[in-house]
DNA sequence: GATGAATGAGACTTCATTCAT
DNA sequence: AATGAATGAAGTCTCATTCAT
């Protein structure tokens, strides 16, 4: 019965979500995730090779999730400028509403599973594939509407502002409301929009 | 002979700087620290009362040794944009020039130890002091320069594509030359600066 | 199956009555009473909290046995003093019967463990429960046939000999027979009985 | 200058009487003794080879000044009852004023140091010694009045109510007031003397 | 398939002792 | 003679993983 496979499986990615998000992967043992999940120590095994497949798995939950997110609703036929403000807002919305999610990515980035190898393969994958929108908007034609710029450098101008101000948010160091996200969202664009440049220097 | 004191003390913190970005906090046992230091075990214990005790004065020492490369040249009289992209650029050339030092930071911002404490004191001590050259430039008579935002999120937009960046190019995804520093600079200033902005929207 | 686990319990509980009594607590390192206890190490971690939790079990257990033996076959019809040679005919018999179990509460009870809590709790408690058979016997109309003392001063008069007795026992400086229990017991009521008194001073 | 030695050693023994009569020899590390006696931590070793033999030479210290003590202002012309309750009241006065010496002697005796090899030795060695004055009060002529028991168990009966007793007015759970102290004297004399008996059984 | 008792490697930390100054 | 920095053996405890039930 492939049912309760999945079912167990999802308790268990679930009670794993929140307790590495809360305590981080080293204070995190698999009895206690075990107990959340309200499965044997043993049963995790069978379901994962080990802790850290539990974690890769995870992973690739939670970035699909977050993939899923940041799609939802753009409208191709829209500006440039339009669908990347709605990316972004989407892409801040789902962090700021999946603290879990973003703790256990900043994390999972933040540790040697993701520092090298994740992220590489991130954006060297699927060069044409649905995981990165942003890559889409930023080539072809559209491309002139944006700065010149290798693609890490133009991610790096418009992720870069968000992770951060999820973090300070998380904190509790400021609160962010629609009239914040929509300003930031335009600061990110000025900072890839090849239209910006002031006069005076 | 009190050099003898300061000259271990400071290889236990080279060796740590060096195994707790490599390795990790979690992943860097005392031994192994020991063992880099040429100092035994119990030594270590001499100098710094626990492991916590040990990243903590080495987070101090980093951010220190950071703060002091940021604020490095830079010339009070120029223009708010040219002072912060001087200081933009320090902080990148540094960030880039001590990969050992930034792994540490990042680190030890997404763990318990700075997560909510550090960050925030970061912020709110010292409201005039030299901790946060950005915060002088970005209040006083230079803020009509900048956008009217809160602080963090002029911090975010400022900051965090240079943090994302850095990650980047550590991971080899990316090569950091002059003018591609240059040009990120910009788009960080871009991202804060009031006098930007496009017409067509 | 329950029994698995009682039987692995009383495994280490035996192991360490041993082991402490031998070696004293501090000597006993945990590795040790493992093998002893023909227990993986981790495995006395299941059963006790920490080495403290283990010692108070430890302590509990050899406390019921011995107040089991010492109230043993007494006859609440006898007189006041053959009641009490009784009750100290039996804690001399287990002491002497039980080194292990002697030495163990010795330690026990000159330890930070019971030097204060203990033995205030051993007395204050249950004023009419099985606990404490001599304080029954002190109390009531036979306080007749006893000297009007404090119950600590009688305690001491009764067990202090005992407890001085066994020790020397022990250490094989001198030979429990059956008369010199008898003599030693007939000189504890003596010390502690109103009908005595010389004439002579 | 030898003057300089004895002091710095009495100071020493007198910090390690303090520090293991309140904490017990395992919690008494070396550091915090040297720091007590204001003494750097390797001057101890040139006093006493190691932690052991300073346990050792305090004992030998403290038996002595116990001995002393007890001896103190008996006349040898008056009854055998009559100067075994001034040394039995000796002994109580003396570890009731020095809290310090009872603990440390207790745990002396319930350590691997004392509880077969040192017990033995205050005992089989000096027959004749001054070192017992209990033992010439026994023996002689004046044995006549006192119960024809081994020698340990008078001392049992003689003894073991004291020490049981001191430990309690030590735990707080009863007050020793002069009145007491000459009841269980005369108790531990009811204990031992052979014009001790009563006619109902 | 599910469980959780059992395990032992290994982590952190303490502390008696040494020895260069 | 005195010191105290340096050391590493040894202790307690945790936890990922296994395996018999």
């Amino acid at each position: 019965m492939p049912t309760v496979n999945k079912k167990k499986q999802k308790a268990i990615l679930n009670a794993a979500l929140e307790l590495f998000s809360e305590q981080g992967f080293h204070d995190a043992p698999m009895a206690q995730l075990a107990e959340q999940a309200h499965v044997g120590v043993g049963s995790i095994y069978r379901y994962f090779k080990d802790k850290n497949k539990l974690i890769e798995e995870l992973y690739k939950e939670v970035d699909e999730a977050l993939q899923m997110a940041i799609i939802n609703g753009v409208d191709p036929t829209l500006s440039t400028k339009q669908q990347f403000l709605h990316l972004i807002t989407n892409l801040i919305h789902f962090l700021k509403d999946h603290p879990h999610e973003f703790k256990f990515l900043e994390q999972y980035y933040h540790s040697p599973f993701g520092i090298d190898k994740k992220r590489e393969k991130l954006l060297l994958e699927n060069p044409s594939d649905s995981q990165t929108p942003f890559i889409k908007l930023f080539s072809g034609n559209s491309s002139k509407d944006v700065k010149t710029l290798p693609a890490q450098a133009l991610y790096a101008l418009a992720f870069g502002p968000v992770l951060f101000l999820i973090r300070d948010a998380m904190a509790g160091l400021i609160k962010l409301d629609e009239a914040l996200i929509t300003q930031v969202a335009e600061g990110c664009w000025d900072a890839i929009s090849s239209k910006t440049g002031d006069l005076v220097t």
